[in-house]
DNA sequence: AAATTCTCCTGAAGGC
DNA sequence: TGCCTTCAGGAGAATT
């Protein structure tokens, strides 16, 4: 399930073919993803790429009149292909250039593919969006300071797309047992020093996820077609009933705001 | 305003 | 062996 690390995978993987090049055009054999795709997007065809970003887990593919706005939603992948391939099942739509070919396959359909008549980064789905964990704008300071008087647990809190994005399920997890605190504590009961070393945790995890491609669970893959490997360092993410590494204690897994969470009860208060 | 619930969808896994 | 049920999950929308 795409979360920051590996949807930035995926932008590094597909930057390179798509840079300075002309979409010839884009084939949509299945409209009915997240939001239909609209006719708009053909808007694209004979435009020259001028940026790839990532903001949050979108991607958007910056052209001289507008921008393509893309989201693996959570069974989303791309592919880039420099032969012709004949697309398979939920392959269901293709951003041809001259050379090469960007696949979209999603087996669930929740990703999303939109257009924007507006190069400037200020499409609605990204106007009330959080610091990127791995910029300067984000901080201890910063989460203690949005989490005054939240009393949903803090894992719900740093999953909020508001307070900082592209820290989904796993990642989540992973954080706040690097930090010691328990996933279902009030946001608003957690001390300036702890959210530091939260914040330190967001940032080294999501930053390791990066270097080793990803985390590949069942199904993700990079533009390539290969696993990620991050899962191999996953310290309680799917661990449940095993051993703590710290302390040995069994790994708990609760549901917490109806997302699986895994904890160490004694290392996590 | 904040918190919770609902919704989209398919494939994997579990039960009998 | 096979059918049926349950669950997972990103994140905006709807609801409380």
């Amino acid at each position: 399930m795409p979360e920051l690390p590996e949807v930035e995978t995926t932008l590094r993987g597909i930057e390179p073919f798509l840079r300075n090049r002309v979409i010839q055009r884009i084939d949509v054999r299945e409209p009915r993803l997240r939001w239909p795709v609209p006719g708009a997007v053909q808007r694209a065809c004979q435009q020259r790429v001028q940026s790839v970003r990532r903001r949050a887990k979108y991607i958007l593919i910056e052209l001289e009149n507008g921008s393509l706005l893309l989201h693996l939603g959570m069974s989303g992948s791309l592919r880039v292909l420099t032969e012709v391939v004949a697309p398979g099942k939920h392959d269901h739509f293709d951003i041809v250039l001259k050379r090469s070919t960007i696949r979209f396959n999603d087996p669930r359909r929740f990703g999303v593919l939109l257009w924007r008549d507006a190069v400037d980064g200020t499409h609605p789905l990204l106007a009330s969006l959080g610091p990127e964990p791995l910029s300067k704008d984000f901080s201890g300071a910063h989460l203690y300071q949005r989490s005054k008087d939240r009393k949903l647990a803090i894992k719900n809190f740093i999953m909020d797309g508001r307070v900082v994005v592209g820290v989904g399920n796993i990642y989540a997890s992973e954080s706040l047992y690097m930090a010691g605190i328990h996933p279902a504590r009030a946001a608003g009961r957690v001390s300036l020093a702890r959210y530091e070393g939260l914040a330190g945790a967001i940032r080294d995890v999501l930053a390791r996820a990066i270097k080793q491609g990803g985390t590949t669970l069942r199904d993700f893959a990079d533009s390539t077609g290969s696993p990620g490997y991050f899962a191999l360092e996953l310290l309680v993410y799917g661990r449940a009933g095993q051993d703590c590494f710290q302390c040995g204690a069994i790994i708990r897994q609760k549901v917490i705001g109806q997302r699986s969470s895994f904890y160490c009860l004694n290392c996590q208060t």
